[in-house]
DNA sequence: CTTGGTGA
DNA sequence: TCACCAAGG
């Protein structure tokens, strides 16, 4: 799942967001397939059911969606996501490696839940998590109830929500995936659709997750790379264009053979070995010129009330009391933090209460 | 993931 | 005020 470079990201190029005022009315694009997918997987039961309504369609991500953007336009962010569109072809074995996976893991899961071990159960739900058409669409119309815009990309979101942010249409891009950063956004921000205390993996410990935020140029310059380097290295440890890439290489010896060799095509190629014909500079022309549109518009609205109940309680059940508590706090988040401040005059005219 | 209740 | 916990749909 997207390039890793967690462990090429020096501390001193991470900026850790100890309060999230400095992200007041800053515009983030949050990669909407990687945030709903972190719900649809986390919000579950113990035993791995997911939140469902009385038709048993599922609504973990719609619950995930509509109380973490409440809870970020509270904050003052002024979140606009960004959506998948067609996968490029490069992406079809990374797509057919994570089918296969989740094949295996509804299996276990099945396993898990036979043997009563439900443990195993909730963590092989979670693998096995995916996310459908309807779910999206759902999801959107969410978004459009609570006036929160969206951005369809023709391709990969990551690369749609890179340009957003070099655009100047967001101040940065958000997504615990590495690859909107190889697509050239100025400005990452990691874990801010997973917050507060988290739960470690198959341990009874928690540990405290804040919101981090990495420059592009400040991480380049730390590497002493160019992002053509950095895709470079992106590509040796592999990408979702090339998952499996090259035999013996993580990190480490990626970003030494950049540096060696000045760029991925110089380096010889018996050192470069994978199970795969892989075409480096077609991966490479992709992070750089990915397709993404000019036809968006980023625009909030006053959230539309009715909307919002008809889609969480009428047709999904949600408790009324909850959803009409948390549309109060939204609407008086947006009209504090949202509007009357879309051009940044209207807040100075804003009556006193 | 979140909210909302509980008891120290 | 805070940590903890059950439940949400």
């Amino acid at each position: 799942m997207g390039v890793n470079l967690k462990d090429l990201i020096p501390d001193d190029a991470k900026i850790v967001i100890e309060n999230m005022r400095v992200l007041k009315g800053k515009v983030i694009a949050i990669d909407a397939y990687n945030a709903l997918y972190q719900f649809l997987a986390a919000i579950r039961q113990p035993d791995g059911t997911p939140l469902m309504d009385s038709q048993g369609r599922i609504t973990s991500h719609l619950s995930g969606l509509f109380y973490r953007t409440i809870n970020l336009v509270e904050e003052g962010l002024k979140t606009v996501y960004v959506f998948d569109g067609k996968p490029p072809e490069l992406k079809a074995r990374e797509l057919e490696r994570r089918r296969a996976l989740k094949e295996e893991s509804a299996r276990k899961y099945e396993a898990a839940v036979e043997a009563g071990d439900l443990e195993a159960a909730r963590r092989y739900a979670m693998m096995a998590s995916k996310l459908t058409d309807e779910m999206v669409k759902e999801a959107k119309r969410l978004l459009d109830a609570l006036g929160v815009p969206w951005v369809q990309a023709p391709a990969e979101g990551e690369a749609q929500a890179a340009y957003l942010a070099k655009k100047g249409d967001a101040y940065a891009s958000a997504s615990q995936d590495y690859d909107s950063l190889l697509f050239g956004s100025p400005r990452l921000i990691r874990n801010l659709t997973i917050s507060g205390r988290r739960k470690l993996p198959r341990r009874e410990e928690y540990v405290e997750v804040k919101p981090e935020m990495i420059e592009l140029n400040t991480l380049l310059l730390k590497l002493s790379l160019t992002l053509e380097n950095l895709i470079d290295v992106g590509i040796l440890v592999g990408t979702d264009y090339n998952p499996e890439g090259f035999e013996g290489i993580g990190v480490k010896k990626a970003y030494q053979l950049v540096k060696t060799y000045g760029s991925i095509e110089k380096i010889p190629k018996a050192l470069l070995k994978s199970s795969f014909e892989v075409d480096v500079l077609e991966i490479k022309k992709y992070f750089l010129q990915p397709p993404v549109t000019d036809s968006y518009k980023i625009e909030w609205r006053e959230p539309d009330e009715k909307s919002v109940f008809e889609i969480l309680v009428n047709e999904h059940d949600f408790s009324e009391d909850r959803v009409r508590n948390a549309l109060e706090r939204f609407t008086k988040a947006y009209k504090e933090n949202i509007k009357g401040v879309q051009t940044g005059l209207g807040k100075w005219f804003v009556k006193p209460s």
